[in-house]
DNA sequence: AACAACACCAACCGCCGAGGG
DNA sequence: GCCCTCGGCGGTTGGTGTTGT
């Protein structure tokens, strides 16, 4: 981390942002609008570059920003949205209001990732010789230490279908309680009427008719 | 109480694509 | 077509708080 008041080469101040700071920053975006970050310095005075500006605003300042740990809800659409983009965080932000891609990709990586590499050493033959078939095959594997014994979702490319293949969630107050048989929940928790969003993205565009198809498979 | 290890997360870095000149 | 600038994205860093010994 950089030290407060730390300016770098160009002259532009880096390290943790002051409440002044952010008030400028509030006070600018209220007046121009977001965007066109790299003026901000030049209208406000704010020693910060466009860059540091918007990732400000993007993760910290921005309204109806969700603040505390994320819900039991938010974690299995994670994990499932994992299994079917990787890590595409900003894709995977656009069906979590409030949520971010920083904060995403942090939690992943303090929640699961570790589990993920512990639980590579102990795949079984068949998932190894899968993952072998195929470069493209993308696998989950995570634990939960509160309440989940063990997760894993697997999506394979090669699938037609599009299905999803979640496994377990046994003696889990998670996905059990929260994920229906019928899917009624995805309505409510995704917004699958992101056309806006979808349209950018020729894999997100399948999404909704992903979970509405019916091609949600639990074992 | 002191120290170590771990978890969390704000912020930075580097890369890439889009758009304009 | 080339170059430059800007915005966006994913990966990484490191300071700070928390928990364990």
């Amino acid at each position: 981390m950089v030290q407060m008041g730390a300016y770098d080469q160009e002259g532009w101040k880096k390290g943790p942002w002051t409440p002044e700071e952010d008030r400028m920053l509030v006070e600018y975006i209220s007046q121009y609008g977001e965007g066109r970050w790299s003026s901000v310095s030049k209208c406000t005075g704010l020693k910060r570059n466009g860059k540091s500006c918007r990732l400000r605003w993007v993760n910290y300042l921005r309204p109806g920003l969700k603040k505390g740990h994320l819900t039991p809800q938010e974690e299995g659409i994670i994990i499932e949205l994992h299994a079917l983009w990787g890590n595409r965080w900003s894709t995977i932000a656009r069906y979590l209001p409030g949520r971010t891609d920083n904060e995403i990709k942090n939690y992943w990586r303090t929640h699961f990732k570790k589990r993920k590499q512990e639980n590579k050493t102990i795949l079984t033959q068949q998932q190894q010789e899968e993952i072998n078939q195929n470069k493209n095959f993308n696998k989950l594997t995570s634990t939960d230490e509160n309440n989940i014994n063990q997760e894993t979702a697997t999506v394979h490319p090669s699938n037609e279908n599009h299905q999803i293949v979640p496994t377990i969630y046994q003696d889990s107050d998670l996905w059990s309680d929260f994920v229906p048989m019928d899917c009624y929940l995805w309505d409510g928790l995704w917004n699958l009427d992101d056309q806006d969003g979808c349209s950018k993205d020729e894999n997100r565009a399948n999404v909704g008719d992903y979970f509405q198809s019916g091609g949600y498979i639990f074992h």
